[in-house]
RNA sequence: GGAGAGGUGGCUGAGCGGUUGAAAGCGCUGGUCUCGAAAACCAGUGUGCCUUCGGGUACCCAGGGUUCGAAUCCCUGCCUCUCCGCCA
């Protein structure tokens, strides 16, 4: 949620901003909503204080024995002006909320404005690209052919989008998941395990609600939705509440299943691991001082980045376009990881700051060391998606004999195992 | 899923139609005292909104309703606890 007072007094900068993202909002109509509020709220609030002293009155002459006919009757009137009031703030109220809720994060200066992943700027990059002397097999020949990944098995149980990995395949994936948590957790994260399932609320406060509906699982019969990413449940963790700047920053990081409709994605990647309805992923989520974002950001940035060098992975590190941003980021990273079986590179972790838009919309605030109440700062990153990095091990790390070498850091993860067939 | 009890400030806990934003205790902050600390004593201690910056107004799980007036009465929902059932 933005500010209701830098749209008030700063209109002209907050349309830039969206406009930078490409939204379409009528912020003139929340400014004209917002000043209408506030006119009804004097108005009603006067009424209100007519009614608390004359309510006050009626007390007295009641206690002193006399009649407050007369006073009672007069306040009826009143009483029915207010109900009326309430009921246009009421109404006016939920039309700004709504208008609100539709308004997308503003992006930091530093991101480039363009309206699309072509304007995504390069950062940097890492490792280089494997030179294999044989035709690399995608992820799914490769894992079709050593028995660990049954594509077909997945789409009898779900249908299409899902997969389904067993031995070696499947030990894989415990293996990357175990190596990242235990990175993670080293690094200072607290490792959490959280539901999948969340409220309309938990989902308005990370941002994914009201305008991602489409994209999500609902479970109609208990109006629960199957989380996109567990930053959902890290980042409403404190919903709600005031916590102690002692707190932060706070570092979390959990291993879920993440759940996608893929709504508008029909026809794009089909094949194999890549893009999928449900796949797992291990989140990381900071909530920080609104000073120490910026740092927080870099660092989550690295934080990921480690994951892909400890596995001796290529990457590169984008910084993603104003209109290429998510609805709730202010500026985000996307790491890019390169694999040989589809010779391209393929998006593996997403880390975002999102300044206290997020907190707005969680209510989430904190209790500084003077006593004075602020919005923290909330980030995430991927640290990171397992059904990317599973394809980028399966291609990048093939042999000409069709097996596939193990990453050191993951062999003790792997019984000790060194290769797959 | 069945039966019952209940949701009040950071916590415990009173209040059950009229100066109650809310007693009391604990905690916390500041002060006195002390070489220092503890104890004791004194003072302070919720959040949002509106504001002509004097104040005003709202909030006692959430949303409706009754009333001149609701933390208090009524309805709906959510959550917690106890017992039973089911269950990894």
């Amino acid at each position: 949620m933005l500010d209701m007072r830098l749209i008030r007094e700063n209109p002209e900068l907050v349309k830039q901003g969206l406009a930078n993202k490409y939204d379409t909002s009528d912020l003139d109509k929340i400014v004209t909503l917002d000043e209408k509020r506030r006119e009804i709220i004097r108005q009603v609030e006067k009424l209100k204080g007519q009614r608390n002293k004359a309510s006050a009155e009626i007390a007295q002459k009641k206690k002193a024995g006399e009649s407050a006919d007369e006073a009672i009757a007069a306040m009826r009137q009143v009483g029915q002006d207010i109900a009326a009031l309430d009921d246009d703030l009421r109404e006016i109220d939920q039309e700004l909320q709504t208008a609100m809720s539709w308004l997308p994060n503003l992006p930091h200066d530093d991101v480039p404005v363009g309206k699309d992943e072509s304007a995504n700027r390069f950062v940097r990059e890492w490792g280089e690209k494997p030179q294999k002397d044989f035709k690399v097999l995608p992820h799914w020949e490769i894992g079709e052919s050593l028995g660990i990944l049954d594509l077909e098995a997945a789409a009898r149980l779900s249908g299409s989008g899902f997969y389904f990995l067993k031995g070696l395949g499947a030990r894989l994936e415990r293996a990357l998941y175990n190596y990242m948590l235990d990175m993670h957790v080293a690094d200072g994260f607290l490792e959490c395990s959280v539901p999948v399932m969340v409220t309309t609320e938990t989902l308005f406060g990370t941002g994914q609600l009201p305008k991602l509906a489409e994209d999500m699982y609902k479970t109609e019969r208990d109006d629960l939705y199957l989380i996109p990413t567990a930053e959902v449940s890290l980042t409403n963790v404190y919903r709600g509440e005031i916590i102690d700047h002692t707190m932060l920053p706070m570092y979390m990081v959990a291993y879920t299943p993440c759940f996608r409709r893929e709504a508008g994605a029909a026809g794009k990647d089909t094949r194999g691991m890549i893009r999928v309805h449900q796949f797992t992923k291990v989140e990381l989520v900071k909530i920080v001082r609104p000073e120490k974002s910026l740092e927080e950001l870099e660092s989550l940035l690295t934080q990921a980045e480690k994951v892909l060098q400890g596995l001796k992975l290529p990457y590169r590190v984008m910084v993603l376009a104003t209109g290429d941003l998510s609805f709730a980021s202010a500026k985000t990273y996307d790491l890019e990881l390169y694999a040989a079986g589809v010779d391209r590179y393929l998006e593996i972790s997403s880390v975002s700051t999102f300044d206290d838009f997020q907190a707005r919309r969680m209510n989430c605030r904190f209790r500084d060391a003077d006593g004075k109440i602020h919005f923290p700062y909330t980030l995430n990153g991927s640290g990171l998606a397992l059904a990317r990095l599973i394809p980028a091990i399966l291609e990048n790390y093939q042999n000409a004999d069709g097996s596939v070498t193990i990453p050191d850091v993951l062999r003790p993860y792997m019984g000790g195992a060194d290769k797959i067939g």
